[in-house]
DNA sequence: TATGCCACCTAC
DNA sequence: TCAGGTAGGTGGCATA
């Protein structure tokens, strides 16, 4: 599944959630066992129905995506058989097709042996990654890219081992790929209008002389995509199964395309890398974007300039131009480049920005638009805490609406009034834990044992392993954990736990809202909106508090009277010298659970409210009845789930950290337990179902 | 405070 | 035993 989805975590439950729609449960262990022991006729079945349920699940899963036939589709166009395809890399499908090519041609094929790869010469060049000029674009901004840029390269300058004279000036050991080779002078002037130099100075025949295996086979490779994509547009609606396997035989020409160069520089695992070859295809790639940009940036109509391009790419800034405009100026640019170049290298022109933020390389987001009709943007974002996954879904969450806040409105005062309220409702604790729980693949046994700690997710699942062996997490598997509070001056490893060990009732722990705040939130959102010259620290410190005047509204409905100021234990913004350290002291204290003020301690009311006893009684009772009926509620929901009636038997069993109802359960079940604690200090007890809780 | 190293994850 | 590539940003920590 890793390489089928993309997930933050890979539970059986979240998997099926993402491929089959559908919520399943998560029973733990124990309680398996424990209806297990029960014997047959008692509880054992429901053991037995709840393990053979998720063994279907498997194959449901295999079903839907419709893993069988296009693994089969893969062994038949690489040639090579089913279980290959799953179990082998890229380098055995290059091979399985280079090879049968390269017999049809007379070629023997001679492998290097490891000696010989390892004292290959290093890469030389690199793809171009400009610097972006950072900054919040409003006018349009196109981007175009070259259609399988490193294929074309090999097709159009006919780069290959079989075609590669070596370098024009070559080195006193004549070294080229693994081996050493120095073309005959003699045959080189006798070449000399059939040949090729590339920008990294090594010289190939031109196809006339010789054409090469590869780009022979990327030909081949190429035209059949295009007459399967042909094939594939005739097809009639209704022929759904053929269209799914003309799909998938697409998908793989391309992936075995877009490989070919990787196997020509394996350096580290290659069996036959040859660092001339993979230098000629990088740098005429190169060559080729470095041409594009300078063609536009100097075309006299357009006025475009480019402010960021990545090996293959180009973003074309506009300014000044209404968007109807940016699709012509886009297609005369891709026409004209493509035709600059030779065949088959393609300009293609992909969609236009409008707006967008270009932070750093590698890194972006806009509203997309891919044709002039089109009238709702796509949010399309690359690198940013969006589409990470080693930050929380709090971040991406705040950072995507904050975006399309200021991408619709443009106007800051909206995007702040978003993450003040966001903060405040981090800071009362009126967040799902599920947004706060970071999963990063944990490698154990690869940890360096120079580094101080291992990794907070490493830290976590050597914790787990300490209780229960078979907690070990597989190889690379995503390990979830979540920030508490700790010690002042803890470190991070030091503030990490699982999350069951957060959300269980009766906790002592407390989620760390001032760690997701200012390390996580807070520099992911500066690097977008300080473009804009924001100040997100300021915007934190100087957000409006808990002020005096909201806790008088809430105790004036509760009917409590004015109280003397000298009951506010703490206030905001006081004493600036201090605020920091304030900010803190306020939220590691907690809250009356009637009035909301702040209390010493673990105390649950102030001194005020708990003189009141009338008070406490009926907002007791009050509290409590209406937690009862959300948690029948939340117990029916998951009474549906998975249709699995023997759930409700005793009680929800469920924990699957896949599904929001289990943190809504938790929560609630913690907010009673508070209340029925504050109820008993107070002297009053309040009782559900005749039972006392 | 600057810098180097490790770990993770992404773009192409 | 086998394993496509490189570039690049960021957080966290220890050390200079």
């Amino acid at each position: 599944m890793r390489g089928e989805v993309k997930l933050n975590n890979y539970s059986l439950e979240a998997v099926a959630d993402e491929v089959l729609r559908r919520k399943v449960p998560l029973v733990p262990n124990k309680t398996l066992n424990r209806w297990f022991a029960t014997g047959p006729g008692q509880g054992r079945h429901r053991c037995i129905e709840y393990v053979n349920s998720r063994a279907m699940l498997n194959l449901e899963i295999i079903n839907q995506l419709d893993l069988v036939n296009r693994t089969s589709e893969l062994a038949r166009v690489f040639g090579i058989d089913f279980f290959s395809v799953l179990s082998r890399g890229s380098q055995f499908r290059v091979e399985s097709m280079l090879l049968r090519l390269a017999h049809t041609q007379n070629y023997l094929a001679i492998s290097p042996g490891n000696q010989q790869v390892a004292s290959q010469p290093a890469m030389e060049c690199m793809p171009l990654v400009m610097e972006p000029e950072s900054a919040f674009y409003s006018d349009p901004v196109l981007v175009l890219d070259f259609q399988s840029l490193y294929p074309s390269m090999i097709i159009a300058y006919n780069l290959c081992y079989s075609t590669c004279l070596g370098k024009v000036f070559p080195s006193k050991s004549s070294v080229l790929g693994v081996s050493s080779y120095s073309a005959d002078p003699h045959t080189i002037a006798d070449l000399k209008n059939q040949l090729i130099l590339t920008p990294n100075g090594v010289l190939y025949v031109q196809p006339e002389v010789r054409k090469g295996v590869v780009p022979r086979l990327l030909e081949e490779i190429l035209s059949t995509r295009i007459m399967v994509k042909q094939a594939l547009k005739k097809l009639a609606p209704s022929q759904k199964v053929l269209q799914k396997i003309l799909n998938a035989r697409q998908l793989a020409l391309k992936l075995i395309a877009n490989v070919t160069y990787g196997y020509t520089a394996a350096g580290f695992s290659g069996r036959m890398p040859c660092a001339e070859l993979a230098d000629s295809i990088v740098q005429c790639g190169r060559r080729t974007l470095e041409t594009a940009i300078s063609f536009v940036n100097q075309h006299p109509l357009w006025n475009a300039r480019v402010v960021y391009g990545d090996t293959d790419s180009m973003f074309v800034l506009l300014k000044g131009r209404s968007r109807e405009e940016a699709f012509r100026i886009g297609k005369e640019i891709a026409s004209l480049v493509t035709a600059i170049n030779p065949d088959p290298v393609t300009l293609k022109f992909e969609k236009v920005y409008h707006p967008c933020f270009l932070l750093t390389k590698k890194r972006y987001v806009g509203y997309s638009y891919e044709n002039p009709e089109q009238n709702e943007p796509i949010f399309d974002a690359k690198g940013i805490e969006t589409v990470r996954r080693d930050t929380c879904p709090a971040v991406a969450k705040m950072l995507e609406r904050s975006l399309r806040i200021m991408f619709e409105e443009q106007d800051l005062v909206k995007v702040k009034s978003y993450v003040e309220r966001q903060w405040t409702r981090i800071l009362s604790g009126k967040v799902s834990i599920q947004d706060f729980i970071f999963a990063k693949e944990v490698r154990l046994g690869t940890y360096s044992a120079r580094a101080s700690s291992l990794p907070p997710a490493a830290i976590v699942a050597t914790k787990a392993m300490l209780s229960d062996p078979r907690a070990e997490p597989r190889y690379a598997e995503r390990v979830p954990y979540v920030v508490i509070h700790g010690e002042p001056g803890a470190r991070l490893v030091d503030m990490v736990i699982n999350p069951y060990g957060l959300l269980e009732v009766g906790s002592p722990y407390r989620l760390n809202e001032l760690y997701y705040i200012t390390k996580q939130i807070i520099p992911a959102l500066q690097r977008v909106f300080g473009l804009l010259g924001v100040n997100l620290n300021k915007w934190f410190k100087e957000m409006p508090r808990p002020t005096r005047s909201t806790l008088a509204k809430r105790q004036s409905a509760l009917g409590h009277g004015s109280r003397d100021s000298s009951s506010i234990r703490l206030g905001w913004n006081k004493k600036p010298s201090a605020k920091v350290a304030r900010i803190d002291t306020y939220y590691m204290s907690s809250h009356c659970t009637i009035c909301g003020d702040t209390v010493q301690g673990s105390e649950t009311f102030c001194s005020y409210c708990l003189k009141n006893e009338a008070v406490v009684a009926t907002v007791v009772t009050g509290r409590t009845s209406k937690l009862e009926r959300e948690i029948q509620h939340l117990a029916a929901v998951c009474g549906h789930c998975g249709g699995a009636d023997w759930i409700m038997e005793s009680g929800v069993k469920c924990v699957s950290l896949a599904c929001p109802v289990f943190y809504e359960r938790l929560k609630i079940q913690k907010e009673l337990r508070v209340v029925s604690e504050s109820a008993g200090e107070a002297g009053y007890y309040p009782f559900c179902c005749g039972e006392l809780f």
